[in-house]
DNA sequence: GAGCGGGTTCAGTATTGCCGAACGGTGTTT
DNA sequence: AAACACCGTTCGGCAATACTGAACCCGCTC
């Protein structure tokens, strides 16, 4: 473990939630480092195009290299290559919005969006962070991951971002069991008043989750009687078309093995 | 300049090129360094998911946090974030796709990219880089660079994408005169066959360029001579636009500092 | 089953990055 | 208007830290 660039990481991370920026000092002391340590990293960094610094303030940002190596990470990404066809159709199925999500630390990064037909504005949602617990994506991963990695998730805190949030851990362990009998997972609320989701895992040709695919839009439309079923067949579907295009084998055995693992 | 930050930012550079990922040696040799010097970076930036190693093969790829980082950096992105509405605009009036971009080092990274109206599917180029001396982007912020910059980038080598591409400095200079002369630049063909662009700089409160706008489309459309110099006309008005919402002066005096200088 | 190539671990060395103190600039306060 | 406070930056020396070479373990190939 290198320790320099373990704190050059820590200011990556530091300058992205600083919005408008921050200075040497601040940053030294938010890391814990002495002034001119940060100061020959964020240079360095700085070298490299991952930050840049404001010649006016003096002040750092995130710098245009990071957008295309998050560029680069899409584009040789496996599950987001595959999925952006199988997203499409999805979204014209069902007419709602797609979004395709991996598991990364203790929340989910949107790596694919695919909008509804005719939707008017809407919002690019991808690099879009969520935690795991509080979206369909989130819990249609963790539902299948290895148990002490599922364990060691339910330990960590879980933030609520709504009233509507599950924040007690024996709650959410339903929740996962219930995804594990009806093969999709569901959201009402829980990351932001009004919004819902509809999500299935997607496996690897180890069997193994590598991210899930569903769909998103508001609690009276996505959840409504009549169409919740239909949409939830019209995920799972997908999602299993998803993981066999990626290897995986067939689908009963795979999820008997996650089930008892 | 602390070294090992800057040989971990080439290993994201490495990664970042080869496609299908890459091996510790691989990574070591290309480098320069020893096997277990690169092996300790790897797992440093992997404890940060800044890349992330295959399970099955070992091999290491770009990590999904480089996408959060690369989110981050749009959205606080001063002229990324202002240009999003002006873009729209602008893509609805020309009936064009609208891109707007910055200079990363020798190329232009598209930060932003506005659909055109009735478009049918097209691809995201947002994160995208194209040589700056192919692009009508690239030429337009070129062109208003400091003269030491500008210069430099001028030496430096000038690969050709296509037959049209421009490869000789003199070329590129006069081409960038006429930049400076008309407040726009055009591309023909010289990134991709059959692609062209019009663009215009677009200027922050000290004068300084800081990206250009501008919009992409086939030859035979966007270079017909019915419709180009309205193009040209509207695509410089929205740069200027941008640009007072950015804080800069008067366009005349800013012109006439950028092209005395 | 021996050989190869891959990723990984370990211990020693000196290179390298870290820190305290000080500098020059700007904006603010008194 | 002068003094202050703050910030980004530079410098030099100490020692902590990161690099290297050799060795290890695994899976694959021949």
């Amino acid at each position: 473990m290198v320790q320099s660039v373990a704190r050059a990481i820590e200011i990556l991370r530091v300058l992205g939630t600083a919005a408008r920026g921050a200075g040497v000092t601040e940053v030294a002391e938010r890391i814990g480092v002495a002034k001119p340590t940060a100061h020959a990293l964020l240079r360095t960094l700085e070298a490299g195009q991952l930050v840049a610094q404001d010649h006016e303030t003096g002040k750092y940002r995130l710098g245009p290299a990071l957008l295309e190596l998050g560029n680069a990470y899409l584009e040789t990404h496996e599950l987001r290559v595959r999925s952006v066809a199988w997203a499409d159709g999805l979204a014209n199925r069902v007419g709602e919005a797609v979004w395709v999500g991996v598991l990364s630390a203790d929340h989910v990064l949107v790596v694919h969006h695919a909008f509804r037909p005719e939707g008017a504005v809407q919002i690019l949602e991808v690099g879009a962070v969520i935690p795991w617990h509080t979206c369909a994506l989130g819990k249609a991963i963790v539902a299948h991951l290895p148990e002490a990695d599922r364990a060691a998730l339910l330990r960590a805190p879980l933030p609520a971002l709504t009233g509507a949030t599950r924040t007690e851990p024996s709650a959410l362990v339903q929740d996962l069991e219930g995804v594990r009998g009806t093969g999709y997972a569901v959201e009402e609320g829980e990351a932001a008043i009004g919004d819902a989701g509809i999500a299935a895992p997607v496996f690897d040709h180890t069997g193994e989750v590598v991210g899930a695919i569903g769909a998103v839009g508001p609690v009276e439309r996505l959840l409504d009687e009549q169409t919740r079923d239909g949409l939830a067949v019209a995920v799972r579907e997908t999602a299993r078309h998803l993981s066999r295009d990626l290897g995986a084998g067939r689908p009963s055995t795979r999820r008997w093995v996650a089930a008892a693992s």
